[in-house]
DNA sequence: CTTAGTGCAAAGCTTTTGCAATCCC
DNA sequence: GGGATTGCAAAAGCTTTGCACTAAG
């Protein structure tokens, strides 16, 4: 989680000039784990932002993407997820509850060298998605039998 | 790559009629590699069975998915893809011409296993994708420079 | 001041749905 | 014959776009 100040010099030598809605939408990213959609990521902000538009946080979303602050995710949804934590991680999302969490710590520079073997591709980027139930929904459904 | 016969077994043991339309969905995908979208699926199946429907393709996929014959991917386009090997294997895809090949043999039962372990989910499912540039479209850059 | 960015509404896409006609079993 | 399925058109949902106004540098 970067501070306003670093994320305004990245914007800056990309060229995109820094604005109140981008910051927001960083910071509202970042401050959360739970990789929010657009259109939540919108309505956690309008209370603070009243004049903002779901435009613009898709705009500013696209920009903080393109400068490597923030990750897009697609688990298989309507709509697209964001992660703030760009570093190359594993998701596990919940069949059930469709929640989205972080898998920490598994190396998949092995599996990316294996693939470019197998493929010939040169191979730049890896998004890994765990499916499956989440402890809370799993407890639920013990407490039901 | 299942036979009508099959296939046809395997929609009546779900409860599904069988058609002819559901047939040709799964037999259009089961003899291509290039992981298609319905709107493809659609144009290569119109001139043989002009009466049909895009929303019947999207129907005849979910259905084909629901019973096990189709898998459902997701490289972070605007559409979806599918797949009619279902065993599970990751896919890599080219970001310069979008093309989407399956990636052979690399053994991720180890992955899921200790995604489990970090996150205290039941781990049902995985999804693998890599990105890159294919070895076509790196040959078409060599030429240029 | 100049140019990029915002906000609004409308458009664009993919996918789903409602329903009458049709086909599978 | 009965009930699921098709095909059409319309709807729904996410994301993008065009454009006048505003704000950043």
């Amino acid at each position: 989680m970067l501070q306003a100040k670093e994320v305004t010099q990245i914007l800056r030598a990309h060229g995109f000039k820094v604005t109140p809605q981008r910051l927001a939408v960083y910071s509202a990213l970042a401050r959360t784990t739970a990789h929010p959609q657009a259109e939540t990521l919108y309505q956690e902000l309008l209370p603070y932002y009243p004049t903002m538009s779901l435009a613009t946080v898709y705009k500013s979303l696209g920009i903080l993407c393109e400068v490597g602050l923030v990750q897009e995710l697609n688990v298989g949804e309507d709509a697209y997820r964001y992660d703030a934590n760009t570093a190359p991680h594993p998701h596990i999302c919940c069949r059930e509850c469709g929640r989205v969490d972080d898998v920490p710590a598994l190396d998949l520079t092995a599996l990316g060298a294996s693939a470019a073997d197998c493929t010939g591709y040169t191979v730049t980027e890896q998004q890994v998605y765990f499916y499956g139930i989440c402890p809370a929904c799993r407890h639920q459904r013990e407490k039901v039998h």
